[in-house]
DNA sequence: CCCCGCCTTTATGTATACACTCCAGTTCAC
DNA sequence: GTGAACTGGAGTGTATACATAAAGGCGGGG
């Protein structure tokens, strides 16, 4: 694999893990002798780090890894209520429902996943994840799907810090079956609304989980 | 201005202007050259109109102008509906009518300046982009803002191939003073729907010409 | 006559050297 | 003592050289 590609890979994977905390700055020439190459790939790495929101620049001349408040989670929340509420609406359009009948049965048994340990809990979010993928697929518009995974990769960092709710994820579980029975049902504005439902409370559940760990709302940043 | 910087505004003007025609080869040496700089600023320029969508990776090493047809048209405007629609939304919901007041006759005064030519059509555009920027600013959310920006270069694209028919602008100015007037009464749902609209005849139109200048469907590529 | 394989060529991917800018620390003048 | 200017350093921005791999052409064989 291109370097450029594994030190964009290892930079995303830490920030996302919080490794590399909200704030913490990226030089090139550090990271370079961190990951072992030259500054070349890590400076490509950066850039598209930036491009996909995940770092900033806090001057002309410094790159940081991008805050994650409670404002930039609410924002993050609006824009995954328009890109994913348009994706569901396009995927019950598309009258394709054969797609998600293997699908649906998965995320109905997800719940039970809940009582499965750590290895379980990989498994719950990976039939969610297979799910957010099928929907991108079946709306098939490569522009919105191009969207959708840069709002995924923030979405993945807010899980981060939410995760391990079993009450929540079994609520979440019920939201995301009624989203595919809507979608199967070729049933656009449920669809859509479902979407929205589920993401309002994921937000609610998101900002309470940041408030109980940072008691003070700003010290995330 | 950085020469990475001036290497990516001049590749992405000629892309939007079609001076570079979809499916033209962008080569880093060829392109350096032309541009009078070396590889280095011209990779970094490429790798920003990749991830902006106006160049596709063709294959592993051949990077293309992206192809600008009726099917990506489509998908733009899905993607402007999910974005845009969710932008006057939120300005909406705001509540800062007055931030729209003088911008609001600007619109209305927009149809007159089509019958002042080259420099009224301008002027035309630039109170349309204007009304764009003040939604994007209201809706105060960063990261719709960047998708936004993401989606309007393309925009801009088909806005060329599309342009200069005073009849579909004069309406498209009414339909851009219905969504200022729903944003400032607060009325939410009125401005989304009312975006809906415009973007419903907007890309209506924009098939039209592109159908017109290529009578099959699929040559634009 | 066609197809397979090798070779050449040409492009990209990476490393490195150099130039330049911005920031900070220090020192001097007021 | 405070402020401003100068100087040193650290880090980025660009150019270039080298490594590498994919694509195309040519030749030989079937």
């Amino acid at each position: 694999m291109r370097a450029s590609e594994r030190a964009y890979r290892a930079l995303r994977e830490e920030i996302l893990d919080g490794a590399l905390e909200p704030g913490a700055a990226l030089a090139e020439v550090e990271q370079a002798n961190r990951l072992g190459v030259s500054r070349t790939p890590v400076r490509e790495a950066l850039a598209r780090l930036e491009a996909d929101g995940l770092a900033t620049a806090a001057s002309a001349r410094v790159l940081q890894v991008s805050a994650l408040d409670a404002a930039s989670i609410r924002s993050l929340y609006e824009l995954r209520e328009a890109l994913e509420g348009q994706a569901s609406r396009l995927a019950a359009t598309r009258r394709e429902p054969e797609r998600f009948t293997a699908l649906r049965e998965r995320i109905a048994d997800a719940p039970a996943l809940l009582d499965a340990g750590e290895e379980g809990l990989r498994a719950y979010y990976d039939a969610v994840d297979a799910l957010d993928d099928e929907i991108e697929s079946a709306a098939a518009n490569p522009m919105l799907g191009a969207a959708l995974r840069s709002v995924r990769l923030h979405s993945a960092r807010v899980r981060r810090l939410a995760r391990h709710h079993p009450e929540r994820l079994r609520a979440a579980a019920s939201e995301h079956l009624l989203i595919v029975d809507a979608i199967v049902a070729g049933d656009a504005a449920l669809a859509a609304h479902a979407t929205h439902v589920h993401l309002h409370l994921s937000l609610r559940h998101a900002l309470a989980s940041i408030e109980a760990r940072h008691p003070d709302g700003h010290r995330v940043a």
